[in-house]
DNA sequence: TGAGTTGTTGACTGATCGGTCCACCATACG
DNA sequence: CGTATGGTGGACCGATCAGTCAACAACTCA
């Protein structure tokens, strides 16, 4: 019934997503938006919206995956600690450091625009709540299997972990070499999830 | 032999800087500047030059304040392990939690800015090494003074604990309620600095 | 007192911003 | 094949941006 659309979604909102990634959202324009999709303005105005809604659209796009990717990671390992380990050492798992220094789109947005966008901070708390409760949910199984103490709050111990996983996103961003960073995380893995 | 000045200068610092930190900087207009300085723009450009000077020397007098109160906050307790204990309790150490949902100036500017702005990303790693080298002075300390395992490296702990700080203030950023963000400090101090 | 110097002010500029609009195009269906 | 429908792309718009500038003000010193 009409001209049909000569672009897909979702790689047009994975590239736009990188852009706002790479450069931040006010630092990205409009014209930078026509670059990375390849669409005119009036495409992505019609497809999308405003620069605000294609934001979010891309920023709900990231915190999707990534948070599937955190589930995977917390069921994948045969023993609840090494999960729990590994999502405690998941910034510096990047051979260049390149991602370390990258850092978290949704750390990013929530710097930059939490204090005055809502919806933003909206995410910002969503994803964050799923998060705690993912760990939460492995910390209570590595206490079952004896590799964690039994007795510390699952909810309390997930807080601390994902604090300290951001901790290590920040000083990424600072630019701190990966072989440094790698050994933080081991630190604070080791001293967060103790044996027994 | 000419016109003096009609403002004081680390008046209009302190006041640019608290817009910087409340908006960021691309946020900030230079009207915005105008306005919380009192002052005209062009006074503005004579006394400290474009907005970006402007804004590393209202980020540098952020980062010597803030150091000076690490240093302070550090050398007060009787013990160096308390000391330690209150720098990683900073973030929470506000009745309204109005502090932790502003953040850390350094930390904003470095997310906002650091990719992309050499300036700022070597205030990010000179502060964050003057402070690792601080904490770690402390930590040392209080293996002395027998209230922490003599076996860890000082400095590696420092970063541990300094990631940790900075993990809280990201949770409170992201609107964490300051009780539950005080317990987590509490848990990861409690972690992060056993006794003995 | 007046010449010299620096500070102050706000109107002004060119660039760039996000967003709109419309002429044009490709397709589906009657 | 003609027409209706929605997609496309870029010219265009008003707003706002950082930054400039020139007329004027306040002060010092000769």
């Amino acid at each position: 019934m009409a001209r049909p659309r000569q672009f897909d979604e979702e790689q047009v909102i994975r590239a736009v997503r990188d852009q706002f990634w790479d450069a931040g959202y006010a630092a990205t324009s409009l014209e930078d938006l026509v670059r990375v999709s390849g669409l005119g303005k009036g495409s992505l105005y019609g497809a999308f919206g405003d620069k605000h809604r294609l934001f979010l659209r891309a920023l709900r796009g990231y915190t999707d995956t990534s948070g599937g990717h955190v589930r995977e990671m917390l069921a994948s390992a045969p023993r609840a600690l090494d999960a729990l380990r590994a999502f405690v050492m998941a910034p510096v798992n990047d051979p260049g450091g390149a991602a370390a220094r990258r850092g978290c789109l949704m750390a990013n947005s929530t710097y930059e625009l939490a204090t005055s966008d809502p919806d933003v901070l909206a995410e910002a708390r969503r994803t964050y709540e799923a998060t705690t409760a993912l760990v939460a949910e492995s910390v209570g199984r590595a206490q079952e299997e004896g590799d964690l103490p039994g007795d510390a709050d699952p909810v309390e111990t997930a807080r601390a972990l994902l604090a300290a996983q951001q901790g290590l996103v920040f000083m990424g961003r600072t630019g701190l070499d990966i072989d440094t960073l790698t050994a933080t995380a081991r630190t604070l893995a080791a001293k967060l999830l103790p044996d027994a």
